[in-house]
DNA sequence: CTTAGTGCAAAACCTTTGCAGGTTG
DNA sequence: CAACCTGCAAAGGTTTTGCACTAAG
C-alpha cells in the first residue's frame, strides 16, 4: 500500500470528522496524520514525536499525544498494549475492512502482524444483540523463532552443564 | 465452575512451577493465588491487595505486584489492557483450553466476557511454520447496550435543541 | 474577535527498584 | 544459615493537566 492511496483518504476522513465535531483544522493536526501514514509499522508516540523533529517540524508531545488521542476517537488508528510496554499504534486503512491480526512474542514482547482474511472476516461477522460490532483485535501469544532458538540453545547449556556434575 | 473446582488444581500448578524453578512457597503467594481464584472476573492489582487488606490479611502492594507476575509467567493468570486502563488479569483454569472473548465497549471501557467454542476452536487451530502458539486474546470492540442507549437519547436531545433553534 | 489548540512545565498515575530485615528450604 | 522474599519508601517512565499564548473560523 503505497503512502498516498493511504494518506489520501484519511486526510479526508480527519478533515470531514473535524468538521463534524466542530474541531479546527490545525497544521499541526494534518502533519501528524501524514507522519502516522507515511508507513503501516506499528508505532509509538514518543517516536512518533521524535521523528517528526527530526525533519524539523516542531510539535510538543503533549500536543501528539492529544492528536493521537484524537486520531483514535476518530477511527484513524488503532491501539495496542503489550506487557508493560508504551502503547503502541497502528494506522487505519479508510474503506479497508480488518484482514489480519497480531502474533505476539511472550518472551521477548515484539509483534508481528499476519494477513488472513478468512479468520478476519469469520470474526468480524460475529454478532451480538446488545452490542454493536466495531472492530477487532487478536492476538495470538507463544514463541518467535529466535526466542524458541534462544530458548532450545539455553536447555541444551543446562543439561550440559548436569551431566558434568554427575557424569554417571 | 465452583471455587475449589478452579482453586486446587491452581494450587498444584503453582507448586510445580516453584519447585520447578527453586523458588519459595511463601504462604503470601498461595494466599494471593486463593484470592485471585477464588471469582472468575477480571481483577486489578490494586483492588485484588485492598481486596486481601480488607479481609484482614495484610501483603505490602509490591509483593502483590511481583506474585502477579509470577503468576502471569507460571500461565496461571493473563494479563489484559485496555485503553489506559491499568493493567487488568483473569485467572487460568488448568487443563482448560480457552473457550471465550471479550467485548470491549469503545465508550465506557466496560468489559464483557462472551463464550464461543466454535471461534475459540478455530483460532487455536491456527498453526504458522515459524511462530509456536500458546494462547490468544480476542478483543471484539465497539458500543455496549448501555452506551448505545445514552447516545441514542444524547442525539435526540441536540435533535430537538437544533429544531428550536430554526423552527421552519 | 472568540475560543479551541498548542507549548511548556509540572503533576499524576501505575509499576518497579533498592535496601533492610525476616523466613524458607 | 545462606539466599530468597517481603515491606517500605522512593524512583522511573508514560501520559495528562494547568495555564498563558497563539491562531483558526
Amino acid at each position: 500500500m503505497n503512502d498516498d492511496k493511504a494518506l489520501n483518504p484519511a486526510r479526508a476522513a480527519l478533515s470531514q470528522y473535524l468538521k463534524e465535531k466542530k474541531m479546527r483544522r490545525t497544521p499541526e493536526r494534518f502533519a501528524i496524520l501524514e507522519k502516522v501514514f507515511s508507513t503501516d509499522a506499528h508505532f509509538y508516540v514518543d517516536a512518533l514525536h521524535e521523528s517528526l523533529e527530526m525533519e524539523g517540524y516542531h510539535v510538543s508531545l503533549s500536543t501528539v499525544y492529544a492528536t493521537v488521542q484524537l486520531f483514535l476517537e476518530a477511527g484513524l488508528v488503532r491501539r495496542h498494549q503489550f506487557g508493560n510496554q508504551p502503547a503502541q499504534y497502528e494506522r487505519v486503512l479508510q474503506g479497508v475492512t480488518e484482514n489480519h491480526h497480531h502474533l505476539v512474542c511472550t518472551t521477548c514482547g515484539r509483534v508481528r502482524a499476519v494477513k488472513d482474511e478468512e479468520i478476519a472476516a469469520r470474526i468480524s461477522g460475529l454478532r451480538y444483540s446488545t452490542f454493536r460490532t466495531e472492530f477487532f483485535s487478536l492476538y495470538v501469544y507463544g514463541l518467535c523463532s529466535r526466542c524458541q532458538k534462544r530458548l532450545r540453545k539455553e536447555r541444551r547449556k543446562e543439561l550440559e552443564a548436569t551431566e558434568k556434575k554427575k557424569p554417571k
